[in-house]
RNA sequence: AGGGACUUAGCUCAGCUGGUAGAGCGCCACCCUUACAAGGUGGAUGUCAUCGGUUCGAACCCGGUAGUCCCUACCA
C-alpha cells in the first residue's frame, strides 16, 4: 500500500508558509529606498464579494509580477484594497435587514449605515483571507478601504477643486435609474438584455379635425415599444423629407387620455423606415426622445415615481407600476379604438445589475462631472506612449470610448458611500461646496442649511485610487517613490470606467498618469465560454479548487492560460495536470533529498541531512487538526508547534554549518567547488547547465514581454522534461554510485542536480510561491536568503558560476546520444519488446564524430534504452535485426537492434513501412522545391543549402529502411 | 447599428519578424524499473473555417464569404 508522503500535499504546506511569511513581514515595501521602485495598485474588491476566478487570475498575476520584480531586486509595493461598493454593500445589508422584518427607513440614515459598518466589520475580511489563501504578497499592513478617512478626504478635496475649476456641476438630467434601488446607476450598472417585446402601432388624431394624411385617414399613426410613455408625450417627431408626412409638420394632434396637444415637428435623426416613419416623443423617459426635445425645445413631463410607480401627471394611470399600466393602456387603447396592431419585436432593454429591475432613463437632479477636457490630456497620454496598454491593440479600446465621451452622473441616492461635500441653502437656495462641515451658507450666511443628501458614484473613489491611497494630499515618501505606479493589471471590461478615468484624474491631480502600463488580460469563462456567475450556476469556486489540490496548481493553471488579452475558458483538466506538475516538483526534491548523506560526501553533515529527510517526511504526519486553516479567517490562530520545532533545530544547524564553512560566502563557495571539479563534470551535467542558460534566457524575455503564458511553459518544459525526464534519468546511476568509486563525479552531478534544482524553484516561484518556499528550505546553502522570495531570480548575471559550465559541443553529444536512445526505444516499442527483455545494440556512425562520441556513452546508452550490450560498430550480420537511421546535424548513424528470438517481425515491418512513407512524403516535398528554379533562385541560400542537406540526409534514411523491409519481407 | 476579435489534433489552446505545424488533456500499446501510477516509455491523429490575391514559398500578409463571440449603443 502507498502512504502518503509521496505525494505533495499543499493543504499541509500553504498555511504555514503563508504564515511564516507574515510573520516575517516579507510583503513590506520601503517607503525609501535605494532599490528601484515597482508599485501595483490592487483593483479593489468589493467587501461584500467571494472570491471569484477573475479575482484569482487577475491578482495571480499581479503576484507573478511583483514576485519577479521582489526577486530581481526591486523595492515593490503591492498595496491591497477593498472597495466599499455602494450599491452592492448597501443591497447586502438592507437584505439581511428584511429578513429580521427591518426596513431602512424605519432604521433611519444614521443608524442604517452603522449597521452597514457592523456588517463590514464582520464580514468585510472574507475576500481578503481568501486572497491570502492565493498566495498573495500584498503589503497588507497598508490595507485600504475607499471609506477610510484619509481617502475620502483626498475624495472631498478632489471634488471641491474640480467644482471651484467648474468642471463639476448639478444639472437636471436624463439618468439611468434603478426603480428599485430608487438611484441613479452609472452605465457600468446597466445590463443590456436582449428582449422579445412587441412594436405597438397606436392612432394618434389630428387636433383639427379636418386635417388628414396622404391616404384620407384624419390621425396618424405612431409605433412604440413603450405605450404607457405616451402619457408624457411631448411631440411626435417625422423625418423632414418624408413624402407622406410633409404637410402635417407644425400641425397638432392630440395625445390620448390625457387631452393634451401636441406638435408634430421635424427632424433629421428619425427613421423613415422603422415604424410608421412618425416617432412619439417622450423626453422624459428616453435618451433619444430628451436629445431631441432639447433641440425642439419641447416639455418635459415626468410621468413616473423615483419608485417606478406612475404619477400624477399620468392621469387615470396614476398609481400602477409600469407594466401594469401598459397592459391597462393598451386595453384602453383597443377598446376607444386607437389601436390598430401589435409586430412581434427583440430589442434591448437595460437591466440593473445589482438589482435585476428594468432600468428607466429617468429626470432627475444630478451631480455631473464634465469630462471633455479631462480626457484630451488621458487620450495624449496613451498617444504618445506615456502609459502603454499590454496588449497594445487595447489602446484602441481605450481612445475610442475617450473620444465619445460623455459626462458622467456621479452623484448617488445611496446612503452607503462618499458624501457629496455640498450644502443647500434654505434661504437663497444657493450651493456651497466645501472640504469642511459648513456650519452656515456661504453666500448668505443662513445657518438654516441642508447637506446634500447625495453620495458619490463608487467609481468617483476609484478614479482616484492610485495617488489617494499613497497619501496625497500630503506629500508623502510613500507617494515620492511610487507614484506613477508601474503596472495596472485589469481585465478588459473596465477599460472605460477605471483605468480610462483614472488616467483622466490622476493626470489632472498629479500632472502624471497614473501607471506607466497597463497590462489587459481576459475575462474567465467556464468550459463553454459562457461568462460565469452565481445566477447561471456555472461558476467555479477558487476556494474549493484551492482546497482539493492547492494554491499553486490553481495559479499555476491561470498563469498558463493567460493569453495576450483574450478570455478564456478554465479548464478542469488543465488544472489536475498542473496539481501534477506540483507533484512532479515535490518527488524530484524528495529524489535529491534522498542522496545528501555522506555516502556522496557533500558538505552536509549526515546528521543534517537526515533531520531533513526525516522533516520532509514528518511534514505529512503533522496533525492537521490541531492547526487551524488560515481561510477561517484568522491568521493569527494558525498554529505552527511542529514547523517552529523543526525550524530551531535547524537554526542551530545552520549555525553550525556556518562556523564549519569558515564564512566563506556562498557564491565564492561555489565557485570554489566549480574550479576544483571542474574535471569531474559530466556531459549531462554540462548538458542540464546548457538547457537551463536557454530556459533562463526564455523566461527573461517571456516576462519582459508580458508573456506569462509562455514563460510558464518554458518552466514547466524544462522541469518535467529536461531536468525529471532526462537529467535525473542519466544520473541516477551516478548517484547511486554503487560501487563507490565514483565519489568525487557523484558529487559534481550531485552539485550539478541541486543547483539547477534550486533554479527551478527560483523560477517557478513568482508562479507557485508555496512549494517553491517550502521545497527550498531543504536546500538551504550558507549564504541563502531566509526566504526563496527573496533570493536572486535567475539571470545570466546572477547564475554566471554555474553557467560558465555550459560547453555546446558536449550538449550537442548528449542531444545526440538522446536520438540513439529515442530509436532504441522506439525500436523496443513498437515491436512490443518486453520492458524486462535486455536487448543487445549496435551502433554502425557513418564518421569518427559517431564512432568517439557513441562509445563515450556506451554505458547511459545501455542504462536509459534497456540495453544489455552495446557495440559501436556494424554487426557481422543484418538478418533479423532491426536497423533506424538517425541523423543529426552534421553526422549519422544506424542503429541496429537483433530482434532474433525476441518477436515475431510482422511489427517490425510495419514500423519500417510507417517511417518509410512518413519520409517519403517530405522527400517528394523537398526535391519538388529544389526542382523549382525560382526557389532556388530567390529564396534565401541557407534555406537552399539547407533543404538539399535534408534531401539528402532523407534519401540515405530511406535507402536504410528499404532494405530492412527486405530483409523482414 | 458601430467597434473589436476569433475559427489550428477528439477537447482546451500555443505557434513571437512568412521557410512547410506543437503542448497539455484524452486515446492506443507495453510497463507498479528502489523520486513520482498525480508516474515511465513508445505510438496514432490536422486540406491550419472557406474562396481568391501577394510571394519561389502562406496557419501567419491583403481582400471576399460563412460561422462563433465580446464590447459599446436610445433605434422609437
Amino acid at each position: 500500500m502507498k502512504t502518503l508522503k509521496d505525494r505533495y500535499q499543499p493543504e499541509k504546506v500553504e498555511s504555514n508558509i503563508y504564515k511564516k511569511w507574515i510573520d516575517a513581514d516579507c510583503f513590506k515595501a520601503e517607503e525609501k529606498s535605494k532599490k528601484p521602485p515597482f508599485s501595483i495598485i490592487l483593483p479593489p474588491p468589493n467587501v461584500t464579494g467571494f472570491l471569484h476566478l477573475g479575482h484569482a487570475l487577475d491578482q495571480s498575476i499581479q503576484d507573478i509580477f511583483v514576485r519577479w520584480k521582489r526577486m530581481q531586486g526591486y523595492n515593490v509595493l503591492w498595496l491591497p484594497a477593498t472597495d466599499h461598493a455602494g450599491i452592492a454593500t448597501q443591497a447586502v445589508v438592507e437584505k439581511e435587514l428584511n429578513k429580521k422584518g427591518i426596513t431602512k427607513q424605519s432604521l433611519g440614515k444614521e443608524n442604517f449605515l452603522k449597521e452597514v459598518w457592523k456588517w463590514k466589520e464582520q464580514y468585510g475580511h472574507r475576500i481578503i483571507d481568501q486572497m491570502k489563501s492565493l498566495g498573495h504578497s500584498c503589503d497588507w499592513g497598508r490595507l485600504k478601504f475607499t471609506l477610510d478617512q484619509d481617502v475620502s478626504r483626498a475624495v472631498k478635496k478632489v471634488f471641491v477643486k474640480l467644482y471651484d475649476k467648474g468642471l463639476i456641476y448639478k444639472g437636471l438630467r436624463l439618468v439611468n435609474w434603478s426603480t428599485k434601488l430608487e438611484s441613479a446607476v452609472s452605465d457600468l450598472e446597466v445590463e443590456h438584455k436582449n428582449v422579445s417585446s412587441f412594436l405597438w402601432y397606436i392612432k394618434y388624431n389630428f387636433v383639427d379635425e379636418k386635417l388628414t394624411t396622404n391616404d384620407n385617414k384624419n390621425y396618424l399613426v405612431v409605433a412604440t415599444t413603450r405605450p404607457e410613455t405616451l402619457l408624457g408625450d411631448t411631440a411626435v417627431a417625422v423625418h423632414p423629407k418624408d413624402e407622406r408626412y410633409k404637410n402635417l409638420i407644425g400641425k397638432k394632434i392630440k395625445v390620448p387620455f390625457v387631452n393634451r396637444q401636441i406638435i408634430i415637428i421635424s427632424d433629421p435623426g428619425v427613421d423613415k423606415d422603422f415604424g410608421t416613419g412618425a416617432v412619439k416623443l417622450t423626453p422624459a423617459h428616453d435618451f433619444n426622445d430628451y436629445e431631441m426635445a432639447k433641440k425642439h425645445n419641447l416639455e418635459f413631463i415626468n410621468i413616473l415615481n423615483q419608485n417606478g410607480i406612475l404619477n400624477k401627471n399620468a392621469g387615470p394611470y396614476e398609481g400602477l407600476n409600469v407594466l401594469k399600466a401598459r397592459a391597462k393602456l393598451l386595453e384602453d387603447l383597443k377598446e376607444k379604438n386607437l389601436f390598430i396592431k401589435e409586430e412581434p419585436h427583440k430589442h434591448s432593454v437595460g437591466h440593473c445589475s445589482r438589482s435585476g429591475c428594468v432600468i428607466e432613463p429617468f429626470l432627475s437632479k444630478q451631480w455631473f462631472l464634465k469630462t471633455k477636457e479631462l480626457s484630451v490630456q488621458a487620450r495624449r497620454a496613451v498617444e504618445t506612449e506615456t502609459t502603454k496598454f499590454e496588449p497594445e491593440s487595447w489602446s484602441k479600446t481605450y481612445l475610442h470610448w475617450l473620444e465619445i465621451i460623455q459626462d458622467w452622473c456621479i452623484s448617488r441616492q445611496l446612503w452607503w458611500g462618499h458624501q457629496i461635500p455640498a450644502w443647500n441653502c434654505m434661504d437663497c437656495l444657493k450651493v456651497t461646496v466645501s472640504e469642511g462641515d459648513l456650519k452656515n451658507c456661504q453666500h448668505c450666511k443662513s445657518l438654516n442649511i441642508q447637506a446634500d443628501p447625495d453620495v458619490l458614484d463608487t467609481w468617483f473613489s476609484s478614479a482616484l485610487w492610485p495617488f489617494s491611497t499613497l497619501g496625497w494630499p500630503e506629500e508623502t515618501e510613500l507617494q515620492k517613490t511610487f507614484y506613477p505606479t508601474s503596472l495596472l493589471i485589469t481585465g478588459h471590461d473596465i477599460i472605460f470606467f477605471w483605468v480610462a478615468r483614472m488616467m483622466m484624474m490622476g493626470l489632472e491631480f498629479k500632472k502624471d498618469v497614473p501607471f506607466r502600463t497597463v497590462f489587459v488580460h481576459g475575462l474567465v469563462r467556464d468550459s463553454k465560454g459562457i461568462k460565469m456567475s452565481k445566477s447561471l450556476g456555472n461558476s467555479i469556486d477558487p476556494v474549493e479548487l484551492i482546497k482539493k489540490s492547492g494554491a499553486d496548481a490553481l495559479r499555476f493553471t491561470l498563469a498558463s492560460q493567460v493569453m495576450a488579452g483574450k478570455d478564456l475558458k478554465f479548464s478542469q483538466e488543465r488544472f489536475e495536470g498542473y496539481r501534477n506538475f506540483m507533484n512532479k516538483i515535490w518527488n524530484a526534491a524528495r529524489f535529491l533529498i534522498s542522496f545528501e548523506s555522506d555516502k556522496l560526501n557533500l558538505k552536509e553533515t549526515s546528521s543534517l541531512a537526515s533531520l531533513r529527510a526525516e522533516r520532509l517526511e514528518d511534514s505529512f504526519k503533522f496533525n492537521l487538526s490541531d492547526s487551524k486553516r488560515y481561510d477561517s479567517g484568522d491568521l493569527d490562530a494558525v498554529s505552527f508547534v511542529n514547523s517552529n520545532l523543526s525550524d530551531s533545530k535547524e537554526a542551530s544547524e545552520r549555525s553550525a554549518r556556518r562556523d564549519a564553512s569558515e564564512a566563506v560566502s556562498f557564491e565564492s563557495d561555489k565557485l570554489e567547488f566549480i574550479k576544483e571539479n571542474k574535471n569531474y563534470f559530466s556531459s549531462r551535467d554540462i548538458w542540464l547547465i546548457c538547457k537551463l542558460k536557454n530556459t533562463i534566457k526564455e523566461v527573461d524575455k517571456a516576462l519582459e514581454n508580458y508573456h506569462i503564458a509562455e514563460a510558464a511553459a518554458s518552466v514547466y518544459n524544462f522541469s518535467w522534461h529536461y531536468f525529471c525526464d532526462w537529467y535525473l534519468e542519466m544520473s541516477k546511476n551516478t548517484f547511486y554510485n554503487k560501487d563507490g568509486k565514483n565519489l568525487k563525479e557523484a558529487r559534481a552531478s550531485y552539485f550539478v542536480a541541486k543547483y539547477v534544482f534550486k533554479n527551478i524553484l527560483k523560477l517557478m516561484h513568482p508562479f507557485t510561491p508555496f512549494i517553491t518556499e517550502e521545497l527550498f528550505s531543504y536546500f538551504k546553502d550558507t549564504g541563502d536568503k531566509d526566504f526563496i522570495m527573496f533570493e536572486s531570480f535567475p539571470s545570466l548575471k546572477s547564475e554566471k558560476h554555474l553557467l560558465s559550465l555550459c560547453d555546446e559541443s558536449l550538449e550537442e553529444e548528449i542531444d545526440f546520444m538522446q536520438m540513439v536512445v529515442t530509436a532504441v526505444r522506439n525500436i523496443r516499442g513498437e515491436n512490443r519488446v518486453k520492458a524486462s527483455e535486455k536487448i543487445m545494440l549496435y551502433l554502425s556512425p557513418k564518421d569518427d564524430y559517431g564512432q568517439k562520441v557513441l562509445s563515450k556513452y556506451v554505458d547511459l546508452i545501455c542504462n536509459l534504452a534497456g540495453v544489455k550490450e552495446c557495440f559501436v560498430k556494424a554487426p557481422e550480420s543484418l538478418e533479423k535485426s532491426a536497423v533506424t537511421p538517425v541523423s543529426f546535424k552534421n553526422t549519422s548513424v544506424n542503429v541496429i537492434v537483433p530482434l532474433k528470438g525476441l518477436v515475431d517481425f510482422s511489427e517490425e515491418l510495419k514500423r519500417l513501412t510507417k517511417q518509410i512513407d512518413k519520409i517519403n512524403l517530405e522527400i517528394k516535398s523537398l526535391s519538388l522545391r529544389l526542382k523549382d528554379e525560382n526557389f532556388v533562385k530567390n529564396a534565401p541560400s541557407k534555406v537552399v543549402e539547407e533543404s538539399k542537406k535534408s534531401l539528402k540526409s532523407m534519401n540515405e534514411q530511406i535507402k536504410v529502411l528499404k532494405e530492412g523491409v527486405e530483409r523482414f519481407s
